[in-house]
DNA sequence: CTAGGGTCGATGACATGTCAACTACTTCGT
DNA sequence: ACGAAGTAGTTGACATGTCATCGACCCTAG
């Protein structure tokens, strides 16, 4: 590791800057989705990953890997949810070792209450500020980032 | 709230794109800087804003605003550092409530060690991948997106 | 069929982050 | 000069995330 590259004007300028937005953008849409429907991040996140699943239900494991989360993170916040009344966990019909998560129909409601403000305030705070140029920018840059991590070589646990 | 504005497709993938790499990025950023330096990305981000300031020394307070961090976690996390001998406390010349956090010379040590891997890690799985266009505006919208959210009618606290 | 190695999901111990006090000090208005 | 109100930083209780481990089950080689 000899003399290292180090970040130029505008490579700094972009770095910093997303660093930034990533974490204001954090902020303020966890407050508002804690404000107007009582929701974390997390909570939400989980709750339309398996209301777009057919039958709104998925295995854990399955989830866990779409989150990109532990299991184990998964399983003690499954484990809060389910105290909330929020998903519930089932069997798996085939699997003995397996578990599915089921969204409850208070689960629904929460994620068909929560759905119309934060999409709302995902337009506000960052898409409706991008140019449909940015817009077509960040989906190919953050895709190929993606690939790029997610390429062989690369272990999951 | 009547009729929500869904993503449409383009949206939809900007927005999926940018999570996912978001997570993934500061997954294998954590691993590796925890890998090669032994230190996690909070550790890194203070010991890299107090390298930046004169003196290697910042109010308490100060650093807690550039860091967008709340006091509190601040605090909890400097003693962590301080237990490590990274940092160190001193109290404010002038200011009788205050504390000043300084960098010791294992903590500059630690940031020297580590900052040339972590700025490599960046370059190979971000900012190397994108094109100069990518660059420039993600560069412009971050910014964009940060001023918004810092626009006067949002308190910090 | 069965032994061994793998996967699944849950758990407990611990690390980290959040929130609401609290103390000590400063600042401001009168 | 003094009291009220605000600010700085810490603390403890609690929520959340991570890591190592475990019991139960699956799968394949022999």
């Amino acid at each position: 590791m000899d003399e290292p590259r180090w970040l130029d004007a505008h490579e700094d300028r972009a770095w910093r800057g997303y660093r930034r937005m990533r974490r204001l953008l954090d902020l303020e849409l966890a407050r508002e989705l804690m404000r107007d429907a009582g929701l974390s991040e997390p909570d939400y996140d989980v709750l339309s990953d398996l209301s777009e699943a057919p039958e709104q239900r998925l295995r854990v494991s399955e989830l866990a890997d779409r989150m990109l989360w532990s299991r184990s993170r998964l399983s003690h916040h499954l484990s809060r949810m389910q105290q909330r009344g929020l998903v519930m966990r089932e069997e798996h019909p085939s699997d003995g070792r397996g578990a599915v998560v089921v969204l409850t129909p208070e689960g629904r409601r929460a994620i068909e209450e929560a759905a119309p403000g934060h999409v709302a305030a995902v337009r506000k705070h960052l898409i409706d500020l991008l140019t449909p140029d940015e817009l077509a920018a960040l989906a190919a840059f953050s895709h190929r980032v993606v690939d790029h991590l997610s390429a062989p070589g690369r272990p999951s646990p």
